[in-house]
DNA sequence: CAATACATTAGAATCATTCTAAACTGATAT
DNA sequence: ATATCAGTTTAGAATGATTCTAATGTATTG
């Protein structure tokens, strides 16, 4: 992402400080599952302290603009997703991490939904043991 | 459930009131999906004003003894589910809703897991629109 | 450079869940 | 049966992720 600016002028968001310095750091072509607190890590180590309401503002902002995925996985927090693609996940509880899996893969053997209900989409969730 | 104090004994449990209260309603022979909220709603119509605290450490001692599954699906909430064997779920997020999918589904195109991890399970969750 | 709409922030509030510690009860031994 | 005690229940406090509030700051536009 060259021009964060112009990106989040793109997509309706004011490039304002905070945002730039998100932006640069989600998008920055590596793919990433976030969490307030992991980002707020992420920031800290760049010695860009942002307040944790602005960075759950932020995701949240993404997020309604399309930017991010929003993936609910583990009860106790919520992870947000940089590749928007339609994928699914590795996730090993230990080590409290998520891995894109990218291959096209296939479900079969589905039943038809319930009576007047229509499958928006399907999640494959591979839980890793160690 | 004929004998529920002897199903508790058997798991270790004792056969407390509140404990054969929830059995009761629990493993009536048609699988549930509870969180908290909902069982404690149950009991009250059933009269059983049983504690929020009772109640999540009983959910909490019935997963520890294999007699409830824990699903992880929504971030604001746990799931308990009685249906114990591998399954997989339809959920409707509109309706808070979860529904059984007992067919025998294959998920094919998984790659390999990342080095040193073995895989546990395979979750198949089917969002549904309405 | 205003004016103003939008964004950031500290701190309070919320809400599901867990913890604490005191009162209670089921199981077991006399 | 009764006493004993480990295990259980409970109200209320604590916790922790997230959201809200309302005051302050800033990007944008003219
Ligand atoms: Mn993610
Ligand atoms: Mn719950
Ligand atoms: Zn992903
Ligand atoms: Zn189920």
């Amino acid at each position: 992402m060259k021009d964060i600016k112009h990106f989040l002028r793109q997509n309706s968001l004011r490039p304002t400080k905070q945002r730039v310095i998100i932006a640069n750091y989600l998008f920055d072509g590596v793919n990433k599952h976030v969490t307030a607190e992991t980002l707020s890590n992420e920031l800290l180590k760049m010695k860009a302290g942002i307040s944790l309401a602005t960075i759950y503002n932020t995701l949240h902002d993404f997020y309604e603009k399309g930017l991010l995925k929003k993936l609910m996985i583990n009860s106790e927090r919520i992870y947000f997703d940089t590749n928007t693609e339609h994928h699914h996940h590795f996730y090993s509880k230990k080590d409290q991490k998520l891995i894109d899996i990218n291959a096209d893969m296939k479900v079969s053997g589905l039943p038809k939904p319930p009576k007047n209900k229509k499958i928006n989409k399907i999640e494959v969730l591979v839980h890793l043991d160690n």
